[in-house]
DNA sequence: GCAAGATGTGACAATCGTGTCACCTCGCGA
DNA sequence: TCGCGAGGTGACACGATTGTCACATCTTGC
C-alpha cells in the first residue's frame, strides 16, 4: 500500500501527434502503438490545439513545419493555456538545423528531434521524457500505517492524534513520507530540508531527527539510523511492538 | 544567452559531469556556470559515483567512453541505488552512433547528446531535462498570478521570489487561496487557523493579515479588507498597478 | 461633521524554534 | 580488546514567532 512510487497503475497513455504527412504519422503512430501508447492524430495545428484541449494528452509531438500556422506559434498557443502547458512537447523539423533546434529547446520544448530519425530511438525518446513526468503524483493528504499527513493543512497526525511539529520537522517528515520503507541520505536530507548552500552544520540533522523521534512517541524506533548512509522511516515495520 | 522563462529555479541547481576530457569539461562547466548552475567534476566513474553519492547532484551529464569503468556501468551502479536512480541523466559519446544512443535510452538516460555538440545546445537540453522534471514535482502546486504555492515543499513564490513565510502565514495565505478572489469571513481564519477553541484574541488575526501584507509587498493591496466580513486576496485584480 | 465601531499599526514580553557545541554511547574493524 | 568515527543527547544562546495591547486611522450611519 505505501508504494506507490514502485509500480504505479499504468493507465494507458496517450500521445498526440501534429504532423501534415500522413506518411510519417503513421509510422510513428504504428511505432507508439506497439509500445502500448494510445495516438491521436491531427495534420494541422488548428485541429493539433483543438484535439490538445479535448483530449489533454499525455505527450504532444509537434512538427514545426505545418501547414497555415507554423509549429512556434501552436507552441505558443499550448503555453497560454495553464493546463495544457503542462503537457510535455517533443518538437520535429525537416532538416533539424541546430538554430532551429535552439529555438525550439529555448522556446521551452522537452526534447527536438531532426528529420530523419529512427522510430526506435524517437519512442525511446517519447518514454524517457513520460518517465520523468511519471514521478508527478503527490497526493495532497495521505496515510500510511497509523500515520496521516495533511499537506493542505500542514498538520500530521499519529494514531489520530494531532502532531505538533515544526516547519522544519514538517519538511524532514514529509521526506522520510515520500520515500517511506527506503533509506534516505544524509546528504539530500540537508539538501532538501536545508537547500545546497552547505551552510548548515552536518549535526544539525542529527538534532531535528532527535526531535521528530521524541514527537514519534512510541514510534520512534521506526525511524531507524542506518550508519553511514542516513536514516529510515518504516511505520509498519515488524520488529516493534507499536507497529 | 540562453533565459529561463516559466519557473527561474529557486535553489541552484547542481550539475555533475562525469567526462575525462579535461577540456571538455571545463567549457561545459564554463556554459553551465555562466546559467547559473553549480558544477561538480569527476574525470572517471569511481569518483563520479563517489561525487554523486556525496553532493546527490541535480543532474548527472555522463560519458560513455570513460577510462577503467565504461559508463553504461556507471549508469547501473547508479540505478541500483534507490536515491541516485531520481537524478536524471544525460549521457554523451564521442561518436554518438545510432545503436548507442538506442542502448543507451533504453538503459533510462533522460537524453542522449551525441558529440560533437553545441555547447549552446547542451545547455538548452540540459535546462529542458530539469524544466521537465521541475514541472513533475509542481504537480501539487498552485499557481494563481503572480504567485506559486507549493504545499509540497510547505513554501510559497511570489515573482518566482521565495516567500518566507510563517507557519501561520502558511495557513492563512492557504486559505485566502482555497477561497481565491472570494471573501474569507474572519470567523473561518480562525476557526481554521487557531482551531474553534475560542482562545485566540479576535485581532490576533489583523495583526497577522497585516505581517501577511507585508509580506506581499507590492502585492499587498491585492489583499483587501471587507468590512464586518473579512478579507478578500486577489491576485488578479486590476485596481492597483501591480496586477 | 460626529460618534461608534471596525481595522491598521507599532511595540512588547513571553515563548518557541534553531543551529551549534561538548560530551556520551555505540558499532565496527583491526 | 581497543580505538575510531558515526551518531545520540542535553544544554545553550540567539533570533524568530506569537499573542496582546494601546493608540492611530478609517468607515459608516446619522
Amino acid at each position: 500500500m505505501v508504494s506507490s512510487h514502485q509500480h504505479p497503475p499504468s493507465r494507458k497513455r496517450t500521445i498526440l501527434i501534429v504532423e501534415d504527412e500522413k506518411d510519417l504519422v503513421d509510422l510513428l503512430a504504428y511505432n507508439l502503438e506497439a509500445e502500448g501508447f494510445g495516438v491521436l492524430k491531427a495534420f494541422d495545428g488548428v485541429s493539433g490545439l483543438e484535439k490538445a484541449r479535448a483530449e489533454f494528452p499525455d505527450l504532444i509531438v509537434l512538427d514545426l513545419n505545418l501547414p497555415e500556422m507554423h509549429g512556434h506559434e501552436v507552441y505558443r498557443q499550448l503555453s497560454e493555456d495553464a493546463s495544457l502547458r503542462q503537457i510535455p512537447v517533443m518538437m520535429m523539423a525537416a532538416r533539424g538545423m541546430l538554430a532551429e533546434r535552439i529555438e525550439g529547446l529555448s522556446l521551452g520544448a522537452d526534447d527536438f528531434l531532426p528529420k530523419p530519425f529512427s522510430p526506435l530511438e524517437f519512442v525511446l525518446r517519447v518514454q524517457a521524457i513520460l518517465r520523468r513526468v511519471e514521478r508527478a503524483s503527490v497526493a495532497s493528504d495521505f496515510t500510511v500505517g497509523p500515520m496521516r499527513f495533511d499537506k493542505g493543512n500542514f498538520q500530521c497526525f499519529l494514531d489520530d492524534e494531532p502532531l505538533d511539529l515544526t516547519k522544519t520537522e514538517l519538511k524532514l517528515l514529509s521526506l522520510f513520507l515520500e520515500r517511506h520503507g527506503e533509506p534516505v541520505e544524509r546528504a539530500q536530507l540537508l539538501r532538501d530540508v536545508w537547500g545546497n548552500t552547505g551552510d548548515v552544520h552536518s549535526r544539525t540533522l542529527d538534532t531535528h531527527v532527535k526531535r521528530l523521534r521524541g514527537k514519534l512517541g512510541q514510534y520512534s524506533c521506526c525511524l531507524e539510523t542506518i550508519r553511514n548512509v542516513g536514516y529510515r522511516l518504516d511505520l509498519e515495520c515488524d520488529v516493534c511492538e507499536a507497529c
